[in-house]
DNA sequence: CGCTTATCTTTACACCGTCAAGATACCCCA
DNA sequence: TGGGGTATCTTGACGGTGTAAAGATAAGCG
């Protein structure tokens, strides 16, 4: 990897850099965490949550290549390996932070929903709630969706995974009682799957820039929200699914 | 990074570890370099590309993590630098397996066309290319997607990754002339964003195995095609678009 | 034949993840 | 009240990575 640019907080330790002391590394109070830490305490108190904070703020500073353990270490104030104790290795930390990530999408896909919405409007303001997520958090909504960096074998991290599917699915139909108990028509697997293609393909194409020799063709100043109302507008017609207003309110 | 598996001739540079010694290196021939490398010679002669076939075989082996220069240097047999010189850096090779990935992409999207289809059956067909090529060569395809590891101000890149959005648009309707010399309407635009989109996300949801939970849901048996199938079948009604066959043949 | 240049190796450095050992502070129970 | 056990955090080490600089070799060409 290059050396990672460390935008800020490199000098922070050799201030000073006698080898004899009798406190140990005095980690620097000054740090921001907020109250929950007992003020250049030895233990921490909350690192863990103090981590995953760190975690976020190097992901939204220096993207998804930038977070490892030991820059979210260095932005908490601690040691290298101090996320270790806490999160055992670099997809555990990334796993948590995966799982406040997805439910973040979720609260921006119910976010513009309404009781008295109709289905199609319901389903097109969740499309909107998740592509807006992914405009506003890039780096953590790739990093969700990376499972090679993840680990995948945690039970919490499928389930968030999971529930964010299932605000999607809850627009297109009742998704958990039709034909039996739980099994799904492959016709109402196929809207669940294309309404959640299109908005993640639209999404991750929208972060990687593929979106810009698009945009270039079109009228000037048209920018990614409008294209997405478009993809929006040549929606399907077929909506011949039940449609009937079965969702419920969530 | 953890110990990076190294599946295979890690032992290769330790027999007779001697120092001193007349020919430098002895780059062990026995890689199978095809006959483009003059057989052991200092100079390789065909390095480019056969660090490329390296690079590939590591991304098929270890995936796209396991993808590093020291990596593909080793795997094609040559010092861990040697990759400088054609490539420059992580980026520049990484480019330039890319670029011959949106190639074969092409080839996969037009791999079931003929010239008699209906212009939905073409686009049919290609979107199923996409998916397949996704799914036969999942590393290489998460790898051209993945911007921040790519140099994309490589103008043959851009080229590359410009050509497989034309194939796809080729299927939609005339993209290069119908208003003015070459700009698009917005709702050309949405057709052409929403057919990416879609095959996109499933591409890469499918990649990401974020398809296991509905696909449990579904009768034993059926598999990302039958859903793909599905998501197809449940397609825009409203082709208002021209849908005249203009496509060129291809 | 000898010089120039392209190609490849060697060495070195900073950063990475992870492990093992040690230091410290908290907590709880005697 | 104090003391031991344990959770937490630091230190140091190892092999991995990208990449820059310097040296060695071969190829090409006058």
């Amino acid at each position: 990897m290059p050396p990672a640019v460390r935008t800020k907080s490199a000098s922070k330790t050799n201030a000073a850099a006698t080898k004899i002391r009798t406190k140990p590394f005095t980690p620097k109070a000054d740090r921001r965490e907020e109250a929950a830490k007992a003020a250049g305490a030895y233990h921490h108190g909350a690192l863990r949550e103090a981590l995953l904070r760190a975690a976020e703020r190097v992901l939204e500073r220096d993207g998804v290549q930038g977070l490892t353990l030991r820059a979210a270490a260095r932005d908490a104030g601690v040691s290298h390996a101090a996320p270790k104790h806490h999160f055992g290795d670099l997809a555990g930390l990334l796993s948590e932070l995966a799982i406040v990530g997805f439910g973040r999408l979720s609260d921006f896909m119910s976010a513009g929903l309404s009781a008295d919405m109709a289905a199609r409007d319901r389903l097109d303001a969740i499309g909107r709630g998740y592509v807006a997520f992914a405009k506003a958090h890039p780096a953590l909504f790739l990093m969700m969706f990376r499972s090679e960096r993840l680990d995948m074998t945690r039970p919490k991290l499928r389930a968030a995974a999971r529930a964010g599917l299932e605000v999607l699915a809850s627009a297109l139909g009742p998704m958990g009682s039709p034909p039996s108990e739980d099994e799904l028509t492959l016709a109402q697997a196929g809207r669940v799957a294309r309404a959640w293609s299109i908005v993640h393909g639209f999404s991750m194409l929208l972060i990687d820039g593929r979106w810009k020799p698009l945009l270039a063709l079109l009228p000037e100043g048209t920018d990614s929200n409008a294209l997405f109302e478009a993809v929006i507008l040549t929606r399907d017609r077929d909506l011949s699914a039940p449609a009937s207003p079965i969702v419920q309110p969530l």
